[in-house]
DNA sequence: AGGATTTGACCAGG
DNA sequence: CCTGGTCAAATCCT
């Protein structure tokens, strides 16, 4: 069941995120060089299949699992602080292990969902603060959802929002909304291999109008309660068939780091 | 008054 | 040791 990262497991992930980087930076270059052409998306989709096939092998071999957002029960209860003991503090790290979900580019903080911003952090590599946002349910639902949110710096009237997990909460003045590509056409969905397998189910997002008490329109603080979405381009998974890499500006910067953890700004220059 | 936001502290991963 | 994700008291807002 378990078992361990071997070193030779290691070095094939590791070795497998270099050919993966290596074919996105290709594909950067090819789309911007070709655009237009559907041979070059084609070729590039069937080596980013490829390529995905192997890490989901890999991933499953490994148990790499995204995503395992259990709330402590205790802490499933009153708004108000809870003192813990000095030993089993639980104000700190929840770094999570797994990479994003999904990572959406928006013109609005709405999508639908009602959120609750529990936090904000300078990020070191961005100019722009980070907001952290939890699904309102999360206390009486036990929803797990959370978002981030960061304001693109090369496009400040877009932010980049990262969902983790999925929403489990029923709102009542939600309805079932799903991520749609067809009426929308600046959409593009960025889902990760450590989600792949449940990329579909978290495949929804926003439509609904949603009774907000304050807009997103503030400007440092990206407020929380945000309404029906609008404006989205979901960045495609890099596993997923129809790859749409993003070519340039923020969301390849984004894409780039999301998916190899470093901006990519050294290696096409 | 109650709920949401701000913000500094905490703390684990890298 | 630095960074980033989360907590929760203080504060703000409706």
């Amino acid at each position: 069941m378990d078992r361990k990262l071997l070193a030779g497991d290691r070095a094939v992930v590791e070795e497998m995120s270099r050919i993966r980087k290596s074919a996105m930076q290709l594909g950067v270059l090819l789309r911007e060089a070709l655009a237009g052409d559907p041979t070059v998306g084609a070729a590039f989709e069937e080596l980013t299949n490829s390529i995905s096939r192997v890490f989901a092998v890999l991933e499953g071999g490994l148990r790499l699992d995204a995503g395992v957002l259990s709330p402590p029960p205790h802490q499933i209860s009153t708004k108000k602080r809870k003192i813990y003991p000095a030993t089993d503090r639980q104000g700190g790290c929840r770094r999570r292990s797994h990479l994003p979900s999904k990572i959406v580019g928006s013109k609005t903080l709405n999508d639908g969902q009602t959120w609750r911003k529990y936090g904000q952090k300078e990020i070191q590599s961005s100019k722009n603060p980070r907001s952290y946002f939890r699904c309102t349910h999360k206390f009486d639902q036990g929803c797990m959802a959370v978002r981030q949110v960061q304001r693109s710096e090369e496009d400040p009237s877009t932010y980049l929002i990262t969902y983790l997990g999925e929403h489990t909460c029923r709102d009542p003045a939600m309805a079932p909304q799903l991520f749609s590509t067809s009426d929308d056409n600046n959409t593009c969905l960025l889902s990760f291999g450590a989600s792949r397998h449940r990329a579909e189910k978290e495949a929804r997002v926003p439509a609904s109008p949603f009774p907000s008490r304050k807009q997103e329109s503030d400007e440092e603080g990206l407020s929380n309660l945000t309404t029906g979405g609008d404006d989205y381009f979901v960045i495609p998974a890099a596993e997923e068939p129809a790859v749409m890499t993003p070519t340039s500006g923020f969301l390849a910067d984004l894409y780039f780091e999301a998916v190899f953890g470093f901006d990519h700004h050294g290696f096409l220059s």
